[in-house]
RNA sequence: CGGGGCGUUGCCUAGUGGCUAAGGCGCUUGCUUUGGGAGCAAGAAAUCGGAGGUUCGAGUCCUCUCGCCCCGACCA
């Protein structure tokens, strides 16, 4: 290689950089890349989501898909810088996988084949398949096959901060829900369950700290092992109205579940079985009109519900849909995530009335009493273990009474039922609540799903070859920031915490001559603290109003009105409604105390939680 | 993918088929102002998302198309 010359634009962009690398701490508002807007622009629906659009954090290119400004991205490396700690804590190794993968690798583990369009597919110019990665247990898996040979190298945890990209069919509220975005995904291998299960629990008490470390409100709730294909999984939840998920929770125990898995404790009374009686039940389509029309309780009835499932062999990739027919008790909701999971299918769909027609039943009145064979029936266990109850006839207008799990009808047994806000805890018999969540973390225990399918084995001490037993951990970064966003603002703007605002200190000049602003910025900047100083020629609104919207914790003032007592006006993002006030000779210890007592807030709010 | 809505300057909006597409914010220049989005004056900035069509005439009506948003389906 030829050396590089002194005079080439490489040395002298080098020297640029680097300068200007050991000065990127502070800021001029004249200087920053973004401006600020005064109004909302029409697409933010979430409070959290305007501002960080209005003060210049982020900008959308299309949907789902957004750049990071220059503001924004100081947050999320915090953000960033927060995780890392944290799982090097935990003996994480940092990595880095590439966003595009060879689809062989994706086939080796069928989810080629099992996943739909959420994951984007090309071919290169030779023809050879490819696929953007949403997740990287093949790649990983596929790095540490050749990697770990013995148990002498586990275990191990690898991790990185990557872009994912996942087409998700409905891409909304900011950046709570995107298509492109940064994960943090950890990898961890061992030998055996104990070493998953120590792990498993590094990583949940690191996410709390994490979390904890932002200042995010979070719980951790059981979730579904959804296309990750494990056994073991939480999500980690920030508690919104704006999220998507449904959290089941029970005050009295602690039980807390997403609503896709969670469980509650049902009743039923075992009668003795009685015969089975056609009835006219003109114009009952609903449970409501049907339980009417009888004058009989709703939990005294059975509902069914019409899918089609998708399954795929994951060898092949060959497709094949099957009808199946979900029934429960007419007062509760079946839970399509439980039904897909009973019934082994990749996908459901609501089943088309000729389709239904086509297997013997009849929409509104149907059941599968009588149905066409090769029909999968599920039904959940309050439905099983009920006698008598009034299902559907499958002739229009007609349903059955007394009609008997086992003795009219078969099918396999499931909890199938969606958990809800005051329905009973399945462990102390509590009144369970709902409430809205944003999942912005999750943990999986994999277990040898990819090991196995991709050979990725280590040799054990007793010379037998196993799989490598797997777990995997992401983190939303961008979502995170978001949750914050919505978290920490009110009506002037952004208030983040000191922990992920993109600067500790806004330095706002009000006095004509530089000179006074200028000398403490250079100070606090010496001090090493983050200064985003205001040096234009605005007006005091126009700066406090930016001030305000961008919400960096501290602002110091520097105006007439103080300086003439040599001191500098201090307010807290926190709380606009007091004042305090630095002596100027004091000034880089008070700041340094001020920041350090913000940290102290965050630090001591940080509970340790350990998973059982 | 189904249902609905919206595309007019960087942002927010107005605009009965009829004159040179209007206003606010922002931007530029000058002067004034300087403790909560200040004032005066003068400017720049729009092929009205795109393509067809109807019409003497289309931002406005019709067809197609693209994009974005919302509800649902969907989703680690």
């Amino acid at each position: 290689m030829p050396p590089v010359e002194q005079e080439s634009g490489f040395w002298y962009n080098a020297t640029c950089i680097l300068s200007h690398h050991t000065r990127s701490i502070c800021m001029r508002m004249s200087h920053v890349f973004s401006r600020t807007l005064r109004e909302a622009p029409s697409a933010a629906d979430s409070k959290g989501y305007e501002y960080l659009l209005r003060a210049g954090f982020i900008q959308q290119l299309g949907a789902g898909i957004f750049s990071i400004l220059p503001l924004g991205l100081r947050s999320i490396r915090k953000i960033e810088n927060i995780i890392r700690e944290e799982m090097d804590a935990i003996g994480g190794q940092e990595m880095l996988m590439p966003v595009v993968n060879p689809a062989d690798i994706w086939k080796e583990t069928g989810r080629y084949f099992s996943i739909d369009k959420e994951m984007s597919r090309f071919q290169d110019r030779v023809g050879r398949d490819m696929v953007l990665a949403m997740t990287h247990e093949e790649c990983v898996t596929d790095v540490s096959r050749t990697q770990i040979d013995s148990y002498k190298r586990l275990p191990q945890l690898v991790y990185q901060l990557q872009t994912k990209w996942r087409d998700d069919p409905r891409p909304r509220a900011g950046l709570i829900r995107v298509r492109e975005f940064t994960m943090k995904d950890s990898y961890s291998f061992d030998r055996d369950v104990e070493g998953l299960e120590k792990q498993y629990k590094a990583h949940y008490s690191a996410y709390f700290r994490i979390f904890g470390r932002c200042a995010l409100p979070s719980i951790a709730v059981g979730s579904d092992s959804g296309m990750m294909g494990g056994k073991v999984a939480h999500e980690y939840m920030y508690l919104s109205p704006i999220g998507e998920d449904t959290i089941i929770t029970c005050p009295s125990c602690g039980y807390t579940a997403n609503r896709q898995v969670a469980v509650f404790k049902k009743t039923h009374v075992k009668e003795a079985p009685q015969s089975l009686v056609e009835k006219h039940t003109p114009a009952c389509k609903s449970i409501e009109d049907l339980a009417a029309f009888l004058s009989i309780p709703k939990t005294q009835t059975a509902k069914a519900l019409f899918m089609v499932g998708t399954f795929v062999d994951s060898t092949t990739g060959e497709e094949r849909e099957q009808l199946i027919v979900g029934v429960i008790r007419g007062d509760m909701e079946i839970e399509e995530n439980k039904l897909q999971n009973a019934a082994h299918a990749n996908a459901l769909r609501p089943a088309h009335v000729d389709e239904i027609k086509a297997a013997g039943m009849e929409p509104g009145f149907g059941s599968p009493i009588g149905a066409k064979k090769g029909i999968m029936v599920i039904v959940d266990d309050s439905v099983a273990e009920a006698s008598n109850l009034v299902a559907g006839a499958n002739k229009e207008d007609y349903h059955l009474l007394n009609t008997n799990f086992g003795r009219d009808y078969t099918g396999e047994v499931a909890d199938i039922a969606s958990a809800a806000g005051g329905y009973l805890c399945a462990t102390c018999g509590g009144l369970l609540e709902q409430s809205k969540g944003v999942e912005v973390g999750n943990i999986f225990q994999l277990g040898t799903r990819y090991s196995q399918s991709m050979g990725c084995y280590f040799q054990d001490e007793d010379g037998v070859r196993k799989p490598v037993i797997m777990g995997s951990y992401g983190i939303g970064v961008g979502r995170l920031l978001a949750c914050l966003a919505e978290e920490y603002h009110d009506e002037q703007g952004l208030k983040l915490p000191i922990s992920t605002a993109p600067y500790q200190v806004h330095l706002v000049s009000l006095v004509k001559e530089a000179e006074v602003g200028e000398r403490i910025y250079n100070q606090l900047q010496e001090a090493g603290i983050e200064v985003l100083y205001d040096d234009r020629k605005e007006s005091a609104g126009v700066k406090f109003a930016d001030a305000d919207l961008i919400g960096v914790p501290i602002r110091l003032t520097v105006g007439n009105r103080s300086l003439k007592e040599g001191k500098v006006e201090v307010k807290l993002r926190s709380n606009l409604g007091e004042t305090l006030s630095f002596a100027m000779d004091d000034l880089v210890v008070e700041v340094k105390a001020q920041l350090d007592k913000l940290q102290q807030g965050i630090d001591s709010s940080i509970h340790f939680a350990e998973l059982a």
